[in-house]
DNA sequence: CACTTGACCTGTCCGC
DNA sequence: TGCGGACAGGTCAAGT
């Protein structure tokens, strides 16, 4: 569910209540998920949030940088005066401010905190010099992106042109391609089955069987649910809530995402199929979507 | 090289 | 009621 517009939802707000504060401190509550010394982000002041790809980089003044990644369960959740008038948290805040999942918090120097709290385990905090950005190795394999208009992120941007030369270059499934984050950056599961089911693209389709027409179609769709959520800021089915504590409204938009079992909407002549992809969930309606 | 499976984790839901 | 199993989606590593 942390796919680009969730990050990006989560990098707008960051980047309104941290820039121009210093960390005082940081308290690890469960070393695993963070890698680096802290001696390395204390003290310094918070120059900048960017995104790239689903990962959320956080540029310090004394030459290093917070790399993030939330994973499926990640939350970073912000308290403190830059938040005016402080939004009443989601339940879905998993285990409170302090509880058993927060694993990390940065205490800043106007009495404000950040906390990331992960329910699964699975998301990371890195310390990196920022000159070394390129070199971690999530980052340095990571695809162009959609929307890089939109949401200024300096991450290459991902033209029709390039797009087409993608998928035109292998027979994987098209849904694997699009959530392979080394060629197209930003869309995981449920952008990637609500655009092939607006593109009436069969997620199982060889990606270089699209004709350019389909590949064009499959193009606009892809920036359509991208757009979508962004407005809507996010999805919140399982985990994810904004820095200043509120969910996404997403999740009420879904197209075929979730739908299993139930009518499609479109064509009104066959329900959705739930099946197993790659190792992950997919829905699509096995009428209306070309084989 | 392409592709699949399992590992990493924990909470929730469903059926018996 | 309790219990086992499937499932949730992002990446990486290992296996076919």
């Amino acid at each position: 569910m942390p796919e680009l517009p969730e990050v990006e939802s989560i990098k707008l707000q960051l980047s309104k209540f941290l820039p121009g504060h210093t960390i005082e401190e940081v308290e690890i509550r469960y070393s695993k998920c963070f890698e680096g010394d802290v001696e390395n982000i204390e003290e310094a002041e918070i120059k900048s949030v960017r995104r790239f790809g689903k990962v959320i980089v956080i540029d310090l003044d004394n030459g290093y940088s917070l790399v993030i990644h939330i994973k499926l369960t990640g939350q970073l959740v912000y308290r403190g005066p830059n938040l005016r008038k402080a939004p009443q948290l989601s339940r879905k805040i998993t285990g409170g401010l302090r509880g058993p999942h927060t694993h990390v918090i940065f205490r800043l120097d106007d009495r404000g905190s950040l906390y990331y709290n992960d329910v699964r385990k699975f998301g990371w905090i890195k310390t990196v010099k920022s000159d070394q950005l390129k070199e971690v190795n999530f980052l340095r394999t990571l695809g162009p992106e959609f929307l890089t208009d939109v949401t200024k992120s300096s991450q290459e941007h991902l033209t029709l042109e390039k797009f087409k030369k993608i998928t035109g270059s292998t027979k994987r499934s098209i849904k694997t391609l699009l959530m392979d984050q080394g060629k197209i950056s930003g869309v995981g599961n449920i952008y990637a089955i609500d655009a092939l089911w607006l593109a009436k693209i069969h997620p199982e389709r060889p990606a270089d069987s699209l004709s350019g027409a389909e590949t064009k179609r499959l193009y606009k769709s892809i920036e359509k649910v991208l757009k979508e959520g962004l407005k809507m800021g996010g999805a919140s089915e399982l985990a994810f809530v904004r820095p200043d504590g509120t969910e996404g409204g997403y999740q009420k938009n879904f197209l075929a995402y979730g739908r299993g079992g139930k009518m499609c909407p479109r064509c009104k002549k066959a329900k959705f199929v739930y099946k197993k992809i790659a190792g992950r969930g997919t829905v699509f309606c096995p009428n209306c979507q070309s084989v």
